[in-house]
DNA sequence: CATGAATGAGTCTTCATTCAT
DNA sequence: AATGAATGAAGACTCATTCAT
């Protein structure tokens, strides 16, 4: 974990890898202690650096977390587009891969989801944040609509309907990581996976198989 | 806002209020700065009171937010507690009411929304929110459950179904409340509520009737 | 301890029991926390009186400590003026009697020793106090320096000899006093005493019978 | 004195440096104000460095009082060291060097004086201080019954004799530093420590030459 | 590039004092 | 006389940031 170059004598070390380093040194912090305690000596003794370097290499605090969030996010983006990539070409197929995704063990850790509510929990009155987010979750939430279009029958209320449709999935997996946060011992992660996936087969029932191949 | 009208008139008042108008200080300014940079300077201002109230009436810092969670917990059991009163006997009923309840309009604020994302972006690190907020968690989860029971057919997997249903529900509210924080301009309380209701009714179709009345 | 009136309904009180009771509780205090630690809260509570008497009945919390060391003082000189009346009219006895006071089991006690230590280690820059605890000090050292002269034969220095043994009787006690309360499993309050005696013997050895009754 | 030449300059100083530094100006500001008057801010500002340097060479205030009372005693010890090695072998002249080294003008001087009685004046309920304090006192005192020991004949309560003499010898000389603390207009430095050879003259005659080179 | 000493604004907290009741 | 709520100045301590080395 970390891109340790030597244990004991650091020398210099290319930007980039500083930057990864104290990036995972930060979210090692914010999962274990939250926003409000993380301090930046917190997270240069993780990285087994000195107190000065990240006023080097990111302009503030502020941008550490920036990179931090960012880095996630970009984490994320490409499991998504991964499993994407694999997947069938129907909807279905599509908008499970989606979900499946959303579950991989790479990005669906503990320690993850812990960053992803601090970084929520901040997002109203960080605008910041929310725009290093959305970037993605327009995306996501794009493709997520498209399937959603091309499962749902035409009629008066289609359009509606999709909308509604597509609300509705991203609502249940964002409920679902928050409740593998706040209650592990309840769920898994393949357990909510396969709850996300059942809601799905209930709203478009035509277009699932009848039994999954879990 | 910021404008003190008179040198504070130092006006004396029963404990109890003076313990309310801080917390109905500090919900706001959690709200708008968050956790992190919330100050009790931030919170005396507001409730135009001098310096050393908080830690008059309160142990510290972290008494205050305690109490700040435990009445956002208190209003929420309340409000629920009115809508399962008047709801019917039906599962059915109970569960739509407990739905509705989470999106009452006293509750389901943005501001509340946003403290109770503070919160949770803290719990996982602070086990005492985690504790106030699950007193009453757990007795909603158990009205869920209870209701999903009533509407689970007998089978093998009565059980695992139940549970199942359970957390969905849950994670669906949550979810939404999440969506309502980030997105605000996507959807509104009733909106999500009534997606939540149209999931519900996908699940035990046979349970409600074919037109709610809204 | 202290001047309780009733146990629970305390009702008004002469002003000066008042003063008494907050006084012993201020020594109390000093005694167990020393001063810098001591606040107006630990002096009410203990004296089981509400916050804001001590303002009442002192002009400031160094009134309060001046009233102290001026009860401690004051303490000292009766139970002085006590030992001086009863002793004979030998400046040996006097002299002795003047010790003995000193470690009398009235003011002697690990408790006042612990604040008159705690006033002496802020009489430097405490004018105040070195003014009021020298009002009594000064008699003392001249009744001293009285006996020391009359045992003292006539001779070249005979006034330097006098302000020697002077300032070494005074010495002696101040000394055991610091020793009792720094190392109180070294010695005891009549063993001190003892040396003290002792060395006034060697000092005059013609002035003092061969045996002491003890 | 508070005239700050420059915006502080910043320099770099080795560690050992400033924390030297931090515990002179703290000396001065404890012979100065006391205890319990003494801030960091008094500190930081008689060394001419800036508020936060305390917290970053010392743990917490405590932390620094620690290190000046431990500098205090090295300070006294290596000057009673040095006085010993350069004493002849007899007992008598061995305490008389320990005597004359608790009096020279290195280590009993005014501010260092006022300085130990605040300190003890918080000894009782400040174990620490007493422990660090105890570490010398307790080497001193066995040199002291040593000395007095191969002075006393045998004979019936010859450790009891022992005892006694040390007993006295230690007081004498805490009471001589009261006494240049309390009275300084009184005694000097000089006369406080050839009040105690006498005394110790008087306690062994047979042991000291007629007439003592002073 | 990297270190870690130094800075100082800002935080929570304490507490003597004031004052409405 | 007495209470205890309220005030606000002041303290210790934290920490992001700067900068000499």
């Amino acid at each position: 974990m970390g891109v340790k170059t030597t244990p004991a004598k650091r020398r210099t070390a290319p930007r980039e890898v500083r930057r990864k380093q104290l990036i995972m040194a930060a979210i090692d912090s914010i999962s274990k202690r939250g926003f409000a305690e993380t301090t930046l000596r917190h997270v240069t003794e993780k990285a087994n650096l000195s107190h000065g370097v990240v006023n080097y290499h990111f302009d503030s605090k502020e941008a550490l977390y920036d990179a931090t969030l960012g880095f996630l996010t970009q984490e994320h983006y490409s499991v998504w587009t991964h499993y994407l990539d694999a997947a069938g070409p129907t909807p279905a197929e599509r908008i499970e891969a989606i979900i499946r995704a959303d579950f991989d063990k790479k990005i669906c850790t503990r320690k993850r989801l812990a960053v992803w509510f601090a970084f929520w929990g901040q997002a109203k009155y960080r605008p910041n944040y929310l725009k290093i987010h959305n970037r993605f979750d327009n995306e996501r939430h794009d493709e997520i609509a498209t399937c959603c279009a091309e499962m749902t029958p035409e009629g008066a209320n289609q359009s509606a309907e999709i909308a509604r449709a597509a609300r509705i999935i991203e609502s249940m997996v964002d409920g679902a990581w928050l409740c593998l946060m706040l209650y592990p011992e309840v769920t898994d992660r393949e357990v909510s996976r396969d709850d996300c996936l059942h809601t799905l087969r209930n709203m478009f029932p035509d277009h699932f198989p009848t039994k999954i191949s879990n």
